[in-house]
DNA sequence: ATGGTGGGCAGCCCA
């Protein structure tokens, strides 16, 4: 099984990338973040056109996730159960033999302010749901655009982002809670370049100074995790004509 | 040098 998460940043501005891309990398399943679209205006058609089963949870403007798939997507949730979140940034899916969870993690904006103190909240509701999930489904993925770089390894410049938004250390703390469930990061499971990161800042030429952070993860139990044979960035996309500001990530699963 | 760029919807909000 091949996994990818892709934050696309308005579905409509990349849907021809996504099909190009798609086009040389064949996956079984796509998680979307930031559709920026209503559910009306989703694209199941030309999705479908492309050979891929499509369930969505979208909003108008802002954030809105979105699951694809070659095979039939059963048991699709949307949202975190119990909790009424305004903001449409979670769609659960099974996949074959796959539980995938497709997650848009607050931006959080600046340490300290109230959509920081919302990440928080929400981080911590997401691990409260994922506590369920990993006891009913012990082959889980989570993943999608956490806003947290893991560790100082995923920063470009850790010193100049110390203590800033994406890399504090009560994310860290919240986003340590989650695997603490039992999940492992798989892209650290294999040697990586030095400098590999999933997202560019669209200003002062970040992508061409290859100034990023990885924020972009798939997370799998660790049972799962010990199958997963590859893990990589793509970071084509990023240099083609307006880009999303994040790459895709890859990854690999044995049967 | 506290900026810069991009998407979406209509002068800002959000990333």
């Amino acid at each position: 099984m091949r996994v990818v998460t892709w934050n696309v940043n308005s579905l409509r501005v990349r849907f021809e990338h996504l099909a190009r891309w798609l086009a040389d990398h064949p996956a079984d399943v796509i998680a979307l973040q930031e559709l920026k679209l209503p559910d009306p205006e989703f694209p199941r058609e030309p999705i479908a056109a492309l050979g891929l089963e499509s369930v969505h949870f979208g909003q108008r403007t802002y954030n809105g996730v979105a699951l694809l798939a070659r095979q039939p997507l059963a048991d699709v949730q949307r949202g975190i159960p119990g909790w009424d979140d305004p903001e449409r940034r979670v769609l659960a899916a099974t996949a074959g033999d796959l539980r995938i969870v497709d997650v848009y993690v607050p931006n959080g904006q600046v340490v300290g302010s109230e959509k920081f103190a919302y990440k928080l909240e929400w981080l911590g509701r997401l691990r409260d749901y994922l506590a369920g999930e990993i006891a009913r489904h012990p082959r889980l993925v989570v993943l999608g655009d956490f806003n947290i770089a893991p560790a100082d390894c995923d920063v470009h410049d850790p010193a100049r982002w110390e203590g800033s938004v994406h890399v504090s250390p009560a994310e860290r703390q919240a986003l340590g809670a989650i695997t603490a469930l039992g999940f492992a990061d798989v892209f650290r499971r294999f040697p990586q370049p030095l400098d590999a990161w999933s997202w560019w800042d669209y200003r002062m030429n970040s992508f061409r100074r290859n100034h990023g952070l990885r924020i972009d993860l798939i997370l799998a139990t660790t049972a799962l995790a010990e199958r997963c044979t590859a893990c990589r960035i793509d970071r084509l996309p990023r240099g083609w004509e307006r880009p999303s500001d994040h790459a895709p990530v890859i990854a690999d699963f044995a049967d």
